[in-house]
DNA sequence: TTCCGACAGTGGGGTCGCAAT
DNA sequence: ATTGCGACCCCACTATCGGAA
């Protein structure tokens, strides 16, 4: 198949706003690509790129390179390319990888450089995804949408359902299920402002601590353990703790759920920014196992001694876990009986932040495990902080901000009478918002940079965050984490803003 | 008809590791 | 040695479509 059939489906997918034109137009295509193309054209039209990521970005893609005239490559072809382009490492790659682009590029069609360019850098912009390109394979082969998405979630991979549909038809998705070793979509959480909102909508639950780490997904086969991310990458040799632990466990298959971060001397959890960094490191894992040791604190069993307990109710795969599991290393929780209990909720919440968590998730009891879900059955909750600061330049948007001056940066008052840069904004906004503001900051510019404007520091706009961090790139030392705007402050004066002594004192802990 | 769940999009900061400077 | 870049951790929020109520 020619890649310029894809692109130009994937330019009538963007096009389509409806998301049942989109999967009719995959489900099109998919039908008519032959055996040995399915494994490329099913990921290169679910925006992704079989390789995974190549390690090539914006700055390599940017440079510009005339467009072939006529179409000539093929999907076989191109994925070829970018597998050697993959490949290609040492010294003096650089050069040698912006050569291969370039010479991909300039046997492409201007519409195929576009679908190339999104495809690299990760953003196809068709508004079609995995959930999509699922809806397009299920029409295509006749199978239930959503048994493919289940068998989706099961494989943790699209690519291998697709295959073993388009080969054997529908009634290969009763190969897919649980197996021990081969990582699992993991079941997501949404948020509610308190635990008396979490609670109402789910009747008796667990309360448990939200730790502020790295989400695992630990996999025992007799001796055989492997650990994955919450995106499913593998994970394994970056925690040899974590492998012997789940070996001294009194079981010999099993599938766990959990987090895993430091803690300090006094048993406080270390910041995120700390967990992060060690889990990251990935050359010398022995010195930054000894300098920084990470604990697992697991929350769910997927799998254990061969039974799959993802249909179960979270109170028979709590039970499980509990079997399995001794109990410091598992999540701190409470049961509550329901919206009249709240009380206890409340109070366990207020122990959690206490202890130096991040807050709690509410998850009911009677719920099965939804793989790959952000099902209501989970519901965190985190306080909320919330400043008045002043905006002090705003960069343009892209994409639908194309045109709107979106993200916003933010200043706090400081001692000197000046402002100190604590970060940046795009969320929160609304488009009457976007409007509004590139309009009203744009008669406050006094400098407009290639990227967006520098104005007078006069607009306060009211921020929430989840914490502070620290940073080595703004000047107060510290930036928020997780900013979004909740309203402008038209009632405010600039001289009205929080100042970073403050914000500061707000956050002992973090204060450099 | 209205409501609400699921998705895609729009990017934020930090850290690590590699290649180039 | 330092800098720039990309990958991958953490993540909030809005707009939209389409099925459920």
């Amino acid at each position: 198949m020619l890649l310029s059939r894809l692109a130009r489906v994937s330019q009538e997918v963007a096009a389509a706003s409806a998301r049942s034109r989109k999967t009719a137009l995959l489900a099109e295509l998919f039908r008519d690509a032959e055996a040995d193309d399915v494994p490329i054209v099913i990921p290169y039209l679910a925006g992704r790129l079989p390789q995974g990521r190549l390690g090539i970005g914006w700055k390599v893609l940017g440079r510009p390179v005339a467009p072939a005239a006529e179409p000539s490559l093929t999907v076989r072809g191109v994925d070829a390319r970018l597998t050697a382009l993959g490949k290609v490492s040492g010294t003096g790659s650089q050069a040698e990888r912006a050569r291969l682009v370039g010479e991909l590029m300039g046997a492409a069609t201007e519409e195929e450089q576009r679908f190339l360019f999104g495809l690299i850098t990760g953003e196809v912009r068709q508004g079609a995804l995995d959930a999509v390109a699922v809806e397009g394979l299920a029409l295509a082969t006749g199978a239930p949408a959503a048994g493919v998405r289940r068998a989706v979630m099961l494989a943790g991979s699209l690519q291998a359902v697709a295959g073993a549909l388009l080969a054997d038809g529908p009634d290969a998705l009763g190969r897919f299920r649980l197996t021990v070793g081969r990582p699992v979509q993991p079941m997501l959480a949404r948020s509610a402002p308190s635990v008396a909102e979490a609670v109402a909508g789910l009747g008796a639950c667990a309360v448990e601590e939200k730790l502020d780490g790295i989400r695992v997904q630990v996999h025992r086969d007799g001796g055989t353990v492997r650990i994955y991310t919450r995106t499913l990458d593998d994970i394994t040799d970056r925690l040899p703790e974590l492998t012997a632990t789940a070996r001294e466990l009194d079981g010999e298959r099993f599938v766990l759920d959990g987090e895993v971060l430091a803690f300090d001397e006094a048993g406080r959890p270390r910041s995120f920014q700390e967990t992060a960094g060690r889990v990251g490191s990935r050359v010398d894992v022995g010195a930054a196992a000894r300098e920084v040791p990470v604990s697992p604190v697991f929350f769910d069993a997927l799998s254990v001694d061969g039974r799959d307990l993802l249909d179960l109710p979270l109170t028979r795969r709590h039970a499980e876990l509990a079997r399995l599991v001794p109990e410091p290393m598992r999540v701190r929780r409470t049961l509550v009986s329901g919206p009249g209990d709240v009380g206890r909720a409340e109070d366990f919440l207020a122990a959690a932040l206490a202890r130096g968590h991040e807050g709690v998730v509410v998850k009911a009891l009677d719920a099965p495990y939804g793989a790959g879900r952000r099902g209501a059955s989970w519901v965190k909750v985190k306080p909320v902080h919330t400043l008045d600061l002043v905006v002090l330049g705003a960069e343009w948007g892209h994409g639908r901000r194309t045109g709107r001056l979106s993200n916003l940066h933010l200043g706090a008052r400081t001692a000197e009478g000046g402002f100190a840069m604590l970060g940046k904004t795009f969320k929160g906004m609304t488009d009457a918002m976007l409007a509004w503001q590139t309009e009203r900051l744009r008669e406050l510019a006094v400098a407009e940079k290639g990227w967006g404007v520098t104005v007078r520091p006069e607009l306060v706009v009211e921020i929430a965050y989840d914490g502070l961090q620290r940073s080595t790139r703004y000047p107060a030392g510290v930036t928020l984490r997780f900013a979004r705007v909740v309203r402008y402050r038209e009632d405010k004066r600039p001289q009205d803003a929080d100042t970073v002594e403050t914000l500061l004192a707000a956050h002992p802990e973090v204060a450099p």
